[in-house]
DNA sequence: CATAAAAACGGAATTGACTCAATTTTAGAA
DNA sequence: TTCTAAAATTGAGTCAATTCCGTTTTTATG
């Protein structure tokens, strides 16, 4: 069973990923017509439908690759942070912010998390909820790292602090795209000066 | 311009967001269909919309409804506070959990969520924006009086300390309505744990 | 090869939110 | 009371996502 349907259906798969990823972003989510799309990759209407649940998961898969991206750039950091946890924290939560707008727009990104959360259970739901548990274990491996060279505190609840530097970096993110004009370098500093109150809690 | 005109304007309203109201949390917002809320209204589905941009935005009116009411509970605590800087946390953000179901289903608030995403500038989702920083804003205030009382340290950035104390809340209310099996009592005890970290860097 | 079952495809039909031009109702002036 | 312009209502029509099911292609088997 890895013969020609096999092939085909990648083939099918990446063709409509490609073609769904440039209408997204000529046309935005909301004005890409799953038509347009279905042309485009060369396939019919109902065969999207087949290898996708809805237009939202058409998102979703680009949406992944992107968090994977900065996922995978994000172990760097863990491995080797900075001899500072303010530093530390910053270059980290660093990386996803600079990362996040390179393959989705903002609108793009408003269109997911609504998605995520409107249809927590879909395909996308969960995987999208498994990207940010992945990122809040990413953050939660920094602390115990940082713990382990003696420049965290040892007695503080790294499992609690990595979820509240998650959530408010998330949450802050999340009011970033809200609004066109927000700048990148404006988010980051508003996250360091919050992140500031934890690291004098937390640092040794 | 105060006569018959605009008695039946309120009325119209009032009927709407009834019928809309008693509809979502039978068949659920996706169920509710727009020709159906304005049947047992007793208007046309235009005049819906000319009351209401979309769909989202009767959601949107029961939503604000909801939040006003708890930000009006939420004034007690801050008036007149626990004197203990977790304790006052935990009453204040108790309330707003704790209120969050009342009119509210969980299908309700992931639907009001990922409406004030998508649509960040529709009517609903500024008034989302507002009720959200409304909140913050309300967190900030406990915590200036609690500066005030001598409870916290006076040189902490109360500014972004209830912000941060807001996000957080925000981003575990976000994930407890996204899981149906969630119970209250985890949330609170979750926030509850992160905030302890902050307590004991923020308390005298 | 031939053949039947399984998988995938195609595109017309359905569905439901939202629009718009025609019609009705109201406010206020004469 | 009667008339007129402005405001509001109406519901049939539009548009785009999603579904449905008959047809075609692929695979497995003798």
């Amino acid at each position: 069973m890895s013969g020609l349907r096999a092939r085909q259906k990648a083939d099918r798969h990446r063709r409509i990923i490609e073609a769904a990823a440039e209408l997204f972003r000529d046309a935005g989510y909301e004005g890409a017509k799953i038509e347009t799309i279905a042309s485009r990759a060369e396939v019919s209407v109902g065969t999207i439908y087949n290898y996708y649940q809805n237009k939202g998961d058409i998102l979703g898969a680009i949406v992944s690759m992107e968090v994977n991206e900065v996922l995978n750039a994000g172990q760097g950091v863990v491995a080797n942070p900075p001899a500072n946890v303010g530093d530390a924290l910053d270059t980290l939560l660093g990386i996803y912010i600079e990362h996040s707008l390179h393959y989705l727009s903002k609108e793009m990104w408003r269109q997911a998390m609504a998605i995520s959360t409107q249809l927590p259970d879909s395909p996308f739901g969960q995987a999208y909820s498994a990207l940010d548990r992945a990122l809040t274990e990413q953050i939660r491996a920094l602390i115990a790292r940082l713990q382990a060279l003696g420049l965290v505190r040892r007695d503080i609840d790294g499992h609690a602090l990595g979820e509240l530097v998650f959530n408010n970096m998330n949450m802050m993110f999340i009011e970033f795209v809200k609004r066109d004009d927000a700048r990148i370098a404006e988010l980051r500093a508003a996250i360091r000066r919050q992140n500031r109150i934890l690291v004098a809690a937390i640092a040794v």
